[in-house]
DNA sequence: GTCTATAATGGGATAGAC
DNA sequence: GTCTATCCCATTATAGAC
């Protein structure tokens, strides 16, 4: 069983934090090499350029992605009250790699897009069958709205506490569509 | 009365397409210039510097959304249903403007960010005033994911039509969270 | 496998002609 | 008021030493 070097996780840790905290035109290949505490040559050996680097990001999203959809099929609460509560940032691998991913599909990176479309789809398809088809993007919504407003609040750091109230209001919300 | 020059709207709006079409780090000034059909030396004697672009933008973004706080309070139909209608892109100056802007907000621009909490707190307590304190968070944010996943989708031209299913199923969720 | 140069490109901004 | 020419710097990427 081959045995990933050390420094690719950390260099791709230190550009989902990048992309997180200072946004995509700062995480520079500099930036992250610096963060990763490699050289930017060694970055370069691991990832030939920065495409490479953002396909591997987008590798382990898919990869987090999965194993969430999978808690939220199986979740005793029901998919859209599991999904209406992981809408706030919690630190999670999965929260990380989503928002580090989202902000290149802000800049209109088109794989990053269609990595997120097909992500949601899966979460409206669960969201669905929980609440019913009719109501299902309304709950969807309420979720991507929570994350778009703490996102645009100034980073997760932030808002996870301040935002609290907001869960509880969106999770009443829920009871009176669902049916 | 002092009649500003028509190339100064001409690059604003050029400056706003480029945000939108092809995101915020290909709307360069070299870029701007060629879409308004200036010159770069012609484009800074009327923005000095690119800070100076986005401020004249993020007043334009003020003035409209000044006008259409103004309708939505005076919407016949309330101002939830107006919120979720105009969720959509329809391709008013407004809409332009505000996508534009959050293009800006995306990529952590302090000052875009802070017009864009006071736009969205306006909004709230006019969906408040409609639906109550209680549910009005839950229908900001329908709106706000309506928004996020028409961007997500690939830009404004796309997706105005493919949307305005899912603009009905927020409408009578809407209906439903009233009270 | 990781480093230190360094090349090549492109974006922001200035100076000065017209 | 608009243009061309040019400078400076940051960023991506390459070459080759260790």
């Amino acid at each position: 069983m081959p045995r990933k070097p050390v420094a690719r996780d950390a260099v791709l840790d230190a550009f989902e934090e990048l992309l997180i905290g200072v946004g995509e035109r700062a995480a520079t290949l500099d930036a992250v090499a610096k963060r990763a505490g490699v050289s930017k040559g060694g970055l370069l050996y691991h990832f030939p350029n920065k495409e490479a680097l953002i396909a591997a990001m987008l590798e382990r999203l898919d990869s987090l992605a999965g194993e969430d959809i999978a808690l939220m099929a199986a979740a005793p609460e029901g998919a859209a009250t599991y999904f209406i509560r992981t809408s706030l940032w919690s630190g999670s691998p999965m929260d990380r790699s989503f928002l580090a991913a989202s902000r290149l599909a802000e800049v209109a990176h088109v794989e990053a897009r269609r990595r997120f479309a097909a992500i949601q789809q899966q979460w409206l398809d669960l969201i669905a069958a929980d609440v019913g088809s009719g109501m299902a993007k309304a709950v969807l919504y309420m979720g991507d709205g929570l994350y778009l407003n703490a996102m645009w609040e100034g980073g997760p750091a932030s808002s996870a506490d301040g935002r609290q109230g907001d869960v509880e209001v969106l999770l009443a919300a829920v009871e009176r569509l669902r049916g």
